[in-house]
DNA sequence: GATGATAGCGGG
DNA sequence: CCGCTATCATCC
């Protein structure tokens, strides 16, 4: 500490919102007492002021020796609670990011950029009980005064327009002192039906639990009861109705006194879900999550903040929610990638979960019906408790599941065959007894690849390593990482040739196929380019749930999650796409997206059927999921993990390296490893390698894998090497438990 | 991430 | 020598 400071001083840690750095020190105004923990501070920032958070209230490590004085001090009291800042100071160490960074997602979108909360208010009018007798002379402002007098509450000038009474009306009223204007706070509210049909499921009363769940059930509670930390993983397969158990785990918890936080891995899932709980639980249920707009967001949060909310449901980011005296927090489909963040900073929703448990002494269920491998093992080791749910509700069957063979119809019928004849057989079945089939093809577009007849040039994106996909639509050709897209080329740019053929269909081209083959069926796709605009997918889910649609077709958008009850049929066109990918995961993805595809057919009373197209009908992804296998494709997978040394089997860092040239960026990686080796042989480097992605909108990557048994040593030894090379740290991406590697 | 400093460039 | 743009180090 600088000798110059007065005794006075008080200093304080404070997170500012700029990538890379630190916590920085300040000194408080002297006058009054510092700004507590979470506290919004403005502070100088070299030329500028910005806005910070209050981390605490003791100094930081100051690398200068004049610290500067706070600003501005915006609350008086924590404006983010405290335990959410000792959350995000967790976040920001573990997965290596700054301190500013994680704060920010804490943050509702106002405070992120700096600004002050953003209440929307309107103006309402009320007579003035002070003014006396007497009639203004217009006949509209008669009209208005008895409209007013006739109401029992305050009304906003938007509904008096409504009502045919000006706003000049209102003011000249007010002016003559027969009516007082005066501002009130409207919530925003992202209920509204216009805003979010979430008209699916949502029964309000509870249907009898099984046998299963009434013992689930009570083992859940007694550990909610404990009030302290418990990890539980609900290992319950499609249709043994997970969410009934967390909605009665939940109105336990609520009437015990305590707070409940629900994760779900998709927007899409929040609305029906919200409905759920607002049905059987009241309306003390806030939503957090991207798709709302800022203000809704905004307004959600300080609800929450206010004490006003007793369940919060939302996606990843909803794990800072400013929630107090958490119980419980419900992970759903825990296993899903959605949950891991692919930008700073890259945490996961469910391993933060699980440490805000840990920080709080909540229990937090993980709920799946193929966990990942890292909760299985978990479960395994007995630092997670293991809940099972084994049979359907209502005793109903899972689906019976039906492998075919690909290879066998593209010697048939030509390698351009996207349904394979028992697929259409089984879909034409369906449409004459009026069910629904769902068809997943986890990629978009129509054509995934446009390649010149003469030399075998496919057309590649000019900024990223990856093929163009046609997309029909717009007629033009897109890249699915970068914002670019083109028209197709007349003639092949490498050698002139005339004749560009497509190749590897994608969602728009099945639309097309499946319009051919029955012109009569109500068909509706589902993906990113289709679910472009706000709450299309809750829509096109509730027009599902109508049966308004014979044949549903869309990416794993679809396959998450949903009861569709009168789906009896469920189609993959590939199972393929995601084994193809040369990643540790692509058999456990390709494995839980088959499961949970297969188990949205037969929820209803007429038993389901999968049909499952692939080239590797021997593969043993393919084979537990059409056995409904997890055991079986558990111990294969942990078999291999094990072997090739890779999560959970050990601890992994990913670490891309950008530069200008793939030549610069290898270098760079080579002087990285061997930085990291010097601090510490014990962690295993393996690379550079140019990365899978070699190029990524404009960039050259090469990639370095950090393995170790523990994750302290390897962020040490990469933190180390990176401190003496500043400039090479901006251009490095880390990627602590990444999800995956490619 | 935003800022001011600095280097690099063509035009007069 | 000026004004413009691209690149870079710095931020308690």
């Amino acid at each position: 500490v600088p000798s110059s400071l007065a005794k006075t001083d008080s200093l304080i840690a404070v997170a500012v919102p700029v990538p890379g750095l630190g916590v920085l020190s300040y000194r408080a105004p002297g006058r009054r007492a510092p700004p507590p923990k979470g506290a919004r501070v403005r502070v100088p920032l070299g030329p500028r002021i910005v806005t910070g958070i209050v981390v605490d209230r003791q100094l930081a490590s100051a690398t200068t020796a004049e610290l500067r004085e706070v600003a501005a001090v915006l609350d008086e009291e924590s404006f983010l609670p405290p335990a959410v800042v000792d959350l995000a100071l967790w976040v920001a160490d573990y997965y290596a990011s700054g301190p500013g960074d994680a704060l920010a997602i804490a943050l509702p979108p106002a405070a992120r950029r700096g600004r002050a909360t953003a209440f929307r208010t309107v103006t309402v009018a009320e007579l003035d009980p002070g003014s006396g007798p007497g009639e203004p002379r217009g006949p509209r402002q008669r009209a208005a005064l008895a409209h007013l007098a006739a109401a029992p509450a305050p009304i906003g000038l938007p509904a008096l327009a409504r009502e045919g009474i000006s706003g000049a009306t209102v003011r000249a009223l007010a002016a003559q002192g027969f009516l007082r204007l005066r501002q009130e706070v409207v919530e925003r509210d992202p209920f509204a039906p216009d805003a979010a049909p979430w008209t699916v499921g949502g029964a309000i009363n509870p249907p009898p639990l099984t046998a299963e769940q009434t013992a689930a059930l009570s083992r859940l509670s007694d550990a909610a009861d404990a009030r302290r930390f418990i990890t539980a993983l609900l290992h319950g397969v499609t249709g043994s109705g997970k969410s009934e158990v967390y909605l009665a785990l939940a109105r336990a918890v609520v009437a015990g006194g305590r707070r409940v936080l629900v994760l779900t891995p998709e927007i899409a899932l929040t609305p029906a879900l919200a409905g759920l709980f607002r049905a059987r639980l009241g309306a003390r249920i806030a939503i957090q999550h991207s798709g709302l707009s800022d203000g809704e967001r905004h307004d959600q949060w300080h609800r929450i903040r206010r004490g006003e909310v007793d369940v919060v449901i939302g996606t990843r980011s909803a794990v800072f929610a400013p929630v107090d005296r958490l119980g419980l927090i419900v992970v759903d489909e825990e296993h899903e990638s959605s949950y891991k963040q692919d930008e700073r900073p890259r945490y996961h929703g469910r391993d933060v979960a699980v440490m805000r448990g840990r920080m709080e002494e909540a229990l937090v269920v993980l709920g799946s019906a193929t966990p990942s491998l890292e909760s299985a093992v978990n479960a395994d080791a007995g630092r997670y408790a293991r809940v099972r749910l084994t049979t359907r509700v209502l005793g109903r069957p899972l689906a019976a599941v039906r492998v075919v063979d690909m290879r066998r119809e593209y010697a048939a019928r030509g390698a351009q065959v996207t349904f394979s004849r028992p697929l259409l057989s089984a879909i034409a079945e369906r449409l004459a007894r009026g069910e629904q089939t769902l068809v997943l093809l986890n990629r978009r577009g129509f054509a995934t690849v446009v390649f010149c007849r003469q030399c075998g040039t496919s057309i590649e994106c000019p900024e990223c390593s990856v093929t163009l996909t046609y997309h029909r639509a717009d007629r033009r050709l897109r890249c699915h990482y970068c914002d670019h897209a083109q028209r197709v080329p007349r003639r092949c740019e490498a050698c002139g040739g005339e004749y560009l053929e497509q190749s590897g269909a994608g969602t728009e081209r099945l639309e097309a196929d499946l319009a051919q083959e029955f012109p009569a069926a109500r068909l509706l796709r589902v993906d990113r380019d289709t679910m472009r605009r706000r709450g299309s997918v809750a829509r096109a889910i509730a027009a599902v749930a109508r049966r308004d649609v014979d044949v549903l077709i869309g990416t794993q958008m679809i396959a998450k999650g949903h009861d569709f009850p009168s789906v009896t049929l469920v189609g993959v066109i590939s199972a393929d796409v995601g084994l193809g990918m040369a990643d540790f995961r692509a058999a456990e993805r390709t494995f839980q997206l088959l499961t949970q595809v297969v188990g949205r057919a037969g929820r209803g009373t007429v038993p389901g059927e999968a049909i499952i197209q692939t080239l590797y009908p021997q593969h043993y992804s393919v084979q537990a999921a059409a056995a409904q296998d997890y055991q079986a494709f558990f111990d294969r997978e942990i078999e291999f993990r094990r072997g090739l040394r890779y999560p959970p089997a050990l601890a992994l860092v990913n670490v891309i390296v950008k530069a200008a040239s793939l030549s610069r960026a290898l270098a760079d990686g080579r002087d990285l490893a061997t930085a990291i080796s010097l601090a510490d042989s014990t962690v295993i480097v393996l690379g550079p390698a140019p990365a899978v992605h070699a190029k990524m909108r404009g960039d050259y990557r090469a990639q370095l894998l950090l393995k170790g048994a523990r994750r302290k040593p390897l962020r040490d030894a990469l933190h180390a090497a990176l401190a003496t090379r500043p400039d090479l740290a901006r251009r490095t991406v880390v990627d602590v438990d990444p999800v995956s590697v490619v």
